[in-house]
DNA sequence: AAAAAAT
């Protein structure tokens, strides 16, 4: 639809396209085990291709091979004409003041065995025509730290695992290179070659737009499924051709079911926010996707984790599904760093309100306020007071329908209703610039959840405010808190000090592994003086108990039956009893 | 005492 050249390719040949990389279909050989290709079972009326299995030439391990259609002409790495209407949707409202003076401070680490060396700038590598012209219409003018190091990463195939927060560029630097490659076959069953997990529906759709910027004026055709949508509406767009496909997991997993897409040619398979999907419970459907359907293997496709933590649970996902990875390390962007002016004041929960109102106040009109709340029922009651006092505000939680959801991030974006209150569906990864304000109407009761939050502002090096409500209901975040106002070399009020001491001394905290400093958010563990068992600087629940130093590679009993509560001595109950 | 995600 919004790809000009797209109806000529649907009906050109009837379905079959010319695999124009062969390459990319060459390491699929090795999965006979596999059973039966479902793209050889499920071939509609009409397809013209020709699959065969043994011929084609030797090759690298490979038993069956496509074809090349040489009748057809199209080349996939040369751009399709000009949309105009379509380009100033894609391109207009997007990138306002890239501050990238701060950027060039921001620390990477890459290790892992012939780690690729980065790039200073786009150029530094083959991205082909269509995607240098995407940039540039993006006024991407430089690589962001994570993009000069992922983007020759995933370009060298390699597998890798990426600790970075958002507002990184991190979405960028795995969609260039993915989007370079050729589709094929359009039918009732879409067999993409990317697949992009996300923990949330907005944050699937904002990948997917930017996914359709990248693949502007290509044959690429991207896709989201998401659940709370009109299935059949998706089903629709799936059948129009997807090579590229951002979804959230419950209705991939529905869709899978439903016979309206194969990951038998899964080149890429990225996953996102991946310790956010942990933490919402979504590892069974994560495995269920990669591992108990028709994925290739790990080493057969190329995976690319994102996560802004590497606690132990993230570890373990990253040893079953990657191969051989390089472990990208990076400091933090846009989140506790110092643009983000951190204040915390204490807000007995009765005066919270007309605090609020005071804060709302002295902020300008024009710059946008994020309202953080702990529960779906605040956000709706705050909203509806903001309401009534005159403000023009909206709200945004996982009670609302989706069509609400999204019509309040547009409201908000766009800056008609510039106040929006939020609960945790809005803290992670939502990419909305010129959000001036972020205030912890209620602070979470995870310190992870706090850092994510305060990085809705500050985005892209500009500068942002953060404020926290706290009273005697917020003991548990107490010691975190005050390790990240030190770390971020922001102000503390004495009382909090004093009270994190206090705390620090009745809780059972003492024994939790020690986080790390220095601005990365995580280590990567193979790096360490025996081997192991090492937690993510923040927020890596205590998994204790494992007494450190065993490695895990190799080392699969270990975990054996261990998965879900990895053992040890700390009972795996969070702060609500759960 | 919760939020998120398939219906």
């Amino acid at each position: 639809m919004h790809n000009a050249g797209y109806v000529s390719y649907e009906n050109k040949d009837g379905g079959w396209n010319s695999v124009v990389n062969r390459d990319a279909y060459t390491s699929f050989g090795g999965r006979s085990d596999r059973g039966k290709s479902a793209f050889f079972n499920d071939r509609g009326a009409g397809s013209r291709g020709r699959y065969e299995r043994g011929g084609f030439g030797g090759g690298t391990g490979g038993n069956s091979r496509w074809v090349e259609e040489s009748r057809d002409e199209e080349d996939w790495s040369k751009p399709l004409p000009p949309n105009e209407r379509l380009e100033q949707e894609l391109f207009s409202a997007s990138n306002t003041g890239i501050n990238f003076e701060k950027y060039d401070d921001i620390p990477v680490e890459a290790t892992g065995t012939n780690s690729p060396g980065h790039i200073e700038n786009f150029h530094d590598v083959d991205m082909g025509e269509i995607i240098m012209g995407n940039i540039t219409l993006t006024r991407y003018t430089r690589p962001t730290p994570v993009q000069k190091y992922a983007i020759p990463i995933i370009k060298a195939k390699r597998d890798l695992m990426a600790c970075a927060q958002t507002g990184s560029g991190k979405t960028a630097a795995f969609l260039l290179p993915v989007t370079q490659e050729n589709g094929k076959y359009v039918r009732r069953k879409q067999f993409p070659i990317s697949l992009v997990l996300a923990p949330t529906r907005e944050l699937a759709l904002q990948i997917y737009d930017e996914a359709r910027k990248f693949s502007y004026r290509s044959r690429v055709r991207p896709c989201v499924v998401y659940g709370g949508a009109d299935i059949g509406q998706q089903i629709r767009e799936l059948e129009r051709g997807c090579h590229l496909l951002v979804a959230t997991p419950g209705r991939l997993v529905d869709m899978m079911e439903r016979g309206k897409i194969g990951l038998d040619y899964c080149k890429y398979l990225v996953l996102d926010e991946a310790d956010r999907m942990l933490d919402m419970g979504f590892e069974p459907q994560i495995r269920r996707i990669v591992e108990q359907d028709t994925m290739p293997p790990k080493g057969a496709r190329q995976t690319m984790m994102f996560s802004a933590t590497f606690p132990k649970e993230i570890q373990i996902l990253a040893r079953d599904f990657l191969e051989e990875y390089i472990f990208l390390a990076v400091g933090r962007v846009g989140s506790t760093s110092e643009n983000i002016t951190q204040k915390v004041v204490w807000v007995e929960e009765n005066d919270k309100r007309s605090f609020l109102l005071d804060l709302l106040n002295a902020t300008g009109k024009d710059s946008l306020t994020l309202v953080f709340v702990e529960t779906k029922k605040g956000a709706d009651s705050l909203e509806d007071f903001l309401y009534r006092e005159g403000y023009a505000c909206t709200s945004i939680h996982g009670d609302r329908s989706q069509r609400d959801r999204e019509e309040a991030l547009h409201q908000f974006r766009s800056g008609r209703c510039p106040i929006m209150v939020a609960t945790a569906v809005a803290a992670r990864g939502l990419d909305i610039s010129n959000v001036k304000h972020v205030i912890n109407f209620d602070l979470p009761s995870d310190i992870e959840e706090y850092v994510h939050r305060i990085g809705r502002t500050g985005r892209v090096g500009n500068l942002g405010l953060a404020t926290s409500f706290y009273n005697d209901k917020n003991s548990n975040i107490t010691k975190d808190l005050l390790d990240i106002l030190v770390e971020a070399k922001q102000e503390v009020p004495s009382w909090l000090e004093n009270l994190a001491y206090e705390h620090q001394h009745k809780s059972t905290n003492r024994g939790r592994p020690k986080r790390f400093s220095g601005g990365f958010g995580a280590r990567d563990y193979r790096q360490m003086a025996g081997g192991g068992n090492v937690f993510a600087n923040r927020g890596a629940r205590n998994t204790g108990g494992h007494g450190g130093s065993r490695g895990f590679g190799g080392n699969k009993g270990y975990y054996g039956g261990n998965y879900g509560n990895y053992g040890g001595n700390y009972a795996q109950v969070d702060w609500w009893g759960n």
